[in-house]
Order: structure tokens, then C-alpha cells, then sequence
DNA sequence: TTCCAGGCAGTGA
DNA sequence: TCACTGCATGGA
């Protein structure tokens, strides 16, 4: 594997966490895979080792992904408002934000609606295994996102014995609407970005804002799932009964540009002490 | 067995 | 606008 000198990263959190179901740890090594790649990533005493298939030394590609050139230490100096984002900055080290694929994000997290994060990895699974491309890395094989040309000659029903469930139909859709339309985020405020996501049937405000945050990079919100809420109503003690929009603008008012990192410290801090619990 | 899960769309008031 | 309900499935 090629060795690249690295701080300030926390493999554990970042990739097994809530904002990516495509990651696994095999004997103390992390495999991911997107539509087009395996990714191999071990970090041993602040070295990041790491490769790529089957285009070997994709360095440009994983600096992108991983979001190496961001000035971290920055961004935990603007989210620091108190003590519980500190606490939660102390107990889980480097949690980073990844810059993923934006049609493997926005299928994934469709069909995330309503599962707990084991049964969305799972789904994604089953889905890569039947659907997507295979690779070998290490004598194992590995099943890569399937892509949208693939999915939209699957129909509805067929995707619905992938366990998906009633989001078949939310998934058939965007993948048709893929298919057909170039969806072009430059230049794009957030508020248009978010327009254009909610449009497609199956995405609401919470999903839209994940894709926002883990692949196009506005990091002004944070999803609001149920963790989020807890992180508001149990942390910040705000009251249950607010409405999404307001409880965005209270995240957005309170931590500002870098929103999104503080959502996703206060998301990983919050799951981390229930299990705890 | 029961409850809950990184929700959304449709319906009726 | 708001509250409520149905929707499939799997993990704990």
C-alpha cells in the first residue's frame, strides 16, 4: 500500500459512522467502495496507508474524499461554542466530513428512510452484490455501487426483492430522473441545491440536507434525524414540538459555516453515550 | 414478541 | 398549515 504522512483522522468514526454505509473493517483494515472503486485505508501511528482499485495510486481522487486539504484545526476553532460541542469534540477525536459520490449518496441515504443504519448497510449490500460490478482486492471479492445506467434497467418490483421495501419506488424514480437529467450544483445556493433534491419524490428535508452535507459540500446545515433532535432537545434543550425548518436555522444561527462538522461531532457523540447507556 | 429505525407522501380537518 | 397514517424491513 502507499504510505502518506497524516494527523488529525479518525477512521473509526469517520467511515463506520452515520454518514457513509459503504465502508467495512476487515482484520484492522477499512474497504470502501463507490460506483467505480475499492478503497483500501489503514491508519497505523499517523500513517495513512492506503490504495486504490482497480486504478491504482488514486491519491487525487482519496485527498478529495477524505477532505485532506480542509484546515481542520480551523473549523474546531469556529465550532466552538460551548461545552457540550466541546466534550463532543474531546470524546471522539478528528471525526471528519466525507466528500462522497453525489448518485451513490442521494440513492443511499433514499434508501436509508426509516431503517437503522445496520439495515440501511445491509440493503446497500444486498443491492451492490445483485446489481454492481465486482472487484477482487486481496484474493476477496468486493461488489461496487451499482451504477444508474445499471439500475434503471431494473424494474420496480424486482427492486423491491433487494429489501427496500416501499422506498423501491423512490429509488426506480430518482434513478429514472438520473438517467435523463444532468443535475448541475454549480454555482448553486443552498437553498436552490435543496430545491432541486426536494423535487425528486422520496427526498424531504432531512434527506436532502444529507446529501447537501456528505456529497456536495454545503456545510451551513446538518440533517436532523432523530439523533439530531436529541442532540437539540436533550443537549441544547430546545422544544420537541419545533419544526424542521426552525430547528435548521437554530443549528445554522448558533454554529454557523461550519454547521455541519458541529452536527456531525454532537450525531457520533450522542449514539456513541447511548451505547454507553 | 415488541419496539424502533439518519422519513416520506397522502389525506383530511 | 398541521396532525395523523400507511408504508416494508431488519435489528435489538
Amino acid at each position: 500500500m502507499n504510505r502518506t504522512n497524516i494527523s488529525n483522522f479518525n477512521l473509526e468514526f469517520t467511515l463506520l459512522g452515520g454518514q457513509a454505509f459503504n465502508w467495512d473493517k476487515i482484520d484492522g483494515i477499512f474497504y470502501g467502495f463507490t460506483q467505480d472503486k475499492v478503497i483500501k485505508l489503514q491508519e497505523k501511528n499517523n500513517q495513512l496507508y492506503w490504495q486504490t482499485y482497480p486504478e491504482k495510486d488514486n491519491w487525487e481522487f482519496l485527498r478529495t474524499y477524505l477532505q485532506l486539504d480542509l484546515n481542520y484545526q480551523n473549523i474546531l476553532n469556529k465550532i466552538n461554542k460551548d461545552e457540550t460541542i466541546l466534550k463532543a469534540i474531546n470524546s471522539i477525536p478528528f471525526v471528519r466530513l466525507l466528500k462522497q459520490d453525489f448518485e451513490q449518496t442521494l440513492l443511499s441515504f433514499i434508501l436509508s428512510s426509516h431503517k437503522n443504519i445496520k439495515a440501511v448497510r445491509k440493503c446497500i449490500r444486498d443491492l451492490s452484490k445483485k446489481y454492481g460490478n465486482s472487484i477482487k482486492v486481496d484474493g476477496d471479492t468486493f461488489y461496487l455501487f451499482p451504477t444508474t445506467e445499471k439500475l434503471n434497467t431494473i424494474n420496480e418490483s424486482e427492486l423491491k426483492q433487494s429489501g427496500m421495501g416501499f422506498r423501491s419506488v423512490y429509488l426506480k424514480n430518482a434513478v429514472t430522473y438520473l438517467s435523463q437529467n444532468k443535475i448541475d450544483f454549480t454555482n448553486k445556493t443552498e437553498e436552490e441545491a435543496r430545491e432541486t433534491l426536494l423535487a425528486l419524490n422520496g427526498v424531504g428535508d432531512k434527506i436532502a440536507d444529507c446529501v447537501l452535507v456528505f456529497s456536495l459540500g454545503y456545510y451551513t446545515v446538518t440533517p436532523i434525524d432523530i439523533w439530531g433532535k436529541r442532540v437539540l432537545t436533550d443537549l441544547y434543550k430546545l422544544d420537541a414540538k419545533l419544526k424542521y425548518p426552525i430547528l435548521r436555522e437554530w443549528y445554522k444561527n448558533y454554529f454557523g459555516e461550519h454547521t455541519a462538522w458541529a452536527g456531525q461531532f454532537l450525531f457520533e457523540y450522542l449514539r456513541l453515550n447511548y451505547k454507553i447507556k
